[in-house]
RNA sequence: UCCCGAAUAGCUCAGUCGGUUAGAGCAUCUGACUGUUAAUCAGAGGGUCGCUGGUUCGAGCCCAGCUUCGGGAGCCA
């Protein structure tokens, strides 16, 4: 089919103009091609000039030879990394050793000039940290359009599954009036003159004249709707940005950031976790078929950064092999109550090195979390049955369960090597008066959410879903370190340059 | 927000006990060489040592505050 496809094309463009992620698969040779990228490096030798050029389709790039006397050398000299330009020439099998093809040149054109004294991407290592500050340009480098391919193929899955397993995409709200989940601090959202807003006779802000006649928030979960999309249409998902006004500077906490969450009608938590784990697998699965070559680069990245690590600091295992051990293997799943017996029974904790008590009713530190799934269990983890007071009023309480000493909820959080939480999910209250009660408990006015209230009380299902940080599965896939790497525009405290 | 650390050339970093003119590699420019692979070799240019103040005869170095960045924690996905 590629064939046939390449073929008519060269049949109706004689100087075809095909992606350089094509043009190298190539199974012919002699025909005349142009290729259209951004330089990368140019080496001039005596009888050649090698010119290196990406057009981010892949990781690999396309090498172009000009004859020297052939070209100008005002042309030459424009022809620097970081420029853009198109090439025609011959596709002839090449002479070096490094690639398969390449580009003799009989025409250069330089549509843009990148002044080597200013461009900032040389060939040669640059910091994450140094990236970040240049953001706009930072796509062109081999690591950035890795993740972003990456990225993108992961995204693509996700919608492939849910399309493939009968889910309809459903589109939450970005703006909202509610703010019942309680799942962090909120952005305003307002057109108020902030220097002199109206006031009410009491002396506060006057909302009323806002907008939207009330308060409104960027959203910090599509949850409640997505229950209610999943009270019509049985299973859907939602796939959007979210927002946290967290004052969190970490390595796995953006400020804006994609999440997918599904909601599933007459799903029970066993279900729940049944989906959870085999959703990860597939869209892994996937990125491991379609990205084999970006990930190969990205897993020889890190193991030349690790060489300079001291063996404790390393991965256990390359990357690669990393992603077919979580797709190939069951993840352990335990309850709340089992992990603090374990952590209990543990080594740090005997030996007093965790620094945070270990004690049921506690909510699991990092440090307990990382025990788990890095040290006892050395896999994917998903824990079940949490204390009631410590998750969310929406969750669905537990029957008595003897073995634990406290109320339960059916909540399930999947836990994942380096990560920590990848998903956190429950089967939902779906019993009026239980949650009602809940609500009031919690301190939550119940008017604000009337009518995520009412699905119980007409028609009312069991159902469950999950909430899944696409940053998160991003960072797991490629391997990279810091969640400000795999989404190209990073919003975070103090930081929205781009 | 808390704890720890960092800020010196375009980039990555070194800079001894506080002491004369601030160092390297890479990048850039020039030259040499070469079907090269982040080419190689030689030379050259390139600095408000984050900012403000303080101590001192003298501060890149010591002290205080601020800013920004990084790592960890919390919050969570």
């Amino acid at each position: 089919m590629t064939y046939l496809y390449t073929v008519f094309h060269l049949l109706l463009f004689r100087m075809s103009l095909l992606p350089v992620k094509q043009l190298l698969a190539s199974e012919t040779t002699g025909h005349t091609i142009t290729v259209k990228g951004w330089v990368r490096t140019k080496r001039e030798s005596k009888n050649a000039i090698f010119i290196a050029i990406n057009d981010g389709s892949t990781i690999h790039n396309l090498q172009a030879v000009a004859e020297p006397g052939q070209f100008s050398e005002e042309t030459l000299r424009l022809v620097t990394t970081g420029s853009c330009v198109a090439i025609t020439g011959t596709l002839v099998e090449s002479q070096g050793s490094g690639q398969k093809v390449e580009v003799k040149a009989t025409d250069i054109h330089v549509y843009g000039t990148a002044d080597p004294e200013k461009y900032p991407l040389q060939p040669k290592k640059h910091s994450m940290e140094f990236l970040r500050e240049i953001a706009h340009l930072r796509p062109r480098t081999n690591t950035f359009s890795a993740v972003l391919r990456i990225r993108h193929a992961l995204a693509f899955a996700v919608h492939k599954y849910f399309n493939d397993n009968g889910f309809f995409y459903l589109h939450t709200p970005i703006i909202t009036a509610s703010d019942a989940e309680g799942a962090g601090e909120m952005f305003r959202v307002t057109t108020l003159d902030m220097n002199k807003p109206p006031r009410t006779d009491e002396g506060d802000i006057d909302y009323k004249q806002d907008f939207f006649g009330r308060e409104t928030n960027l959203t910090v979960s599509g949850q409640l709707e997505g229950e209610l999309g999943a009270l019509a249409l049985s299973k859907i998902y939602t796939f959007g940005p979210t927002f946290r006004a967290e004052n969190s500077n970490t390595t796995r906490h953006l400020a804006e950031f994609w999440m997918i969450e599904p909601e599933m009608a007459f799903y029970e938590l066993e279900d729940n976790m049944n989906l959870a784990e085999d959703f990860v697998k597939t869209v892994i699965g996937y990125a491991l078929e379609h990205c084999a070559d970006d990930l190969a680069f990205l897993q020889n990245r890190l193991m030349e950064e690790e060489k300079s690590k001291p063996q404790a600091d390393r991965s256990p295992m390359p990357l690669l092999e990393k992603l077919a051990f979580v797709v190939n293997n069951d993840f352990q799943r335990l309850t709340y109550t089992q992990a603090i017996e374990i952590l209990l029974q543990s080594k740090p904790h005997k030996e007093k090195k965790f620094q945070y008590p270990v004690g049921w009713g506690i909510d699991l530190q990092s440090e307990h979390e990382r025990f788990l799934v890095e040290k006892h269990f050395k896999k994917p983890v998903i824990l079940t049955n949490y204390p009631r007071e410590i998750k969310s009023f929406y969750m669905k309480q537990d029957e008595v369960d003897e073995s634990a000493p406290g109320p339960t909820v059916r909540a399930m959080d999947v836990l994942f090597p380096g990560i920590g939480e990848i998903i956190g999910g429950s089967q939902r209250e779906e019993n009026y008066d239980k949650l009602m009660a809940r609500i009031q408990e919690v301190g939550i006015d119940p008017s604000n959410i009337w009518w995520f209230l009412e699905t119980r009380q007409f028609g009312t299902a069991p159902h469950s879903g999950f909430g899944l940080g696409f940053e998160r599965l991003v960072l797991f896939v490629t391997g990279m370190g810091n969640i400000r790497d795999v989404i190209p525009f990073p919003r975070t405290p103090k930081s929205a340059e781009f």
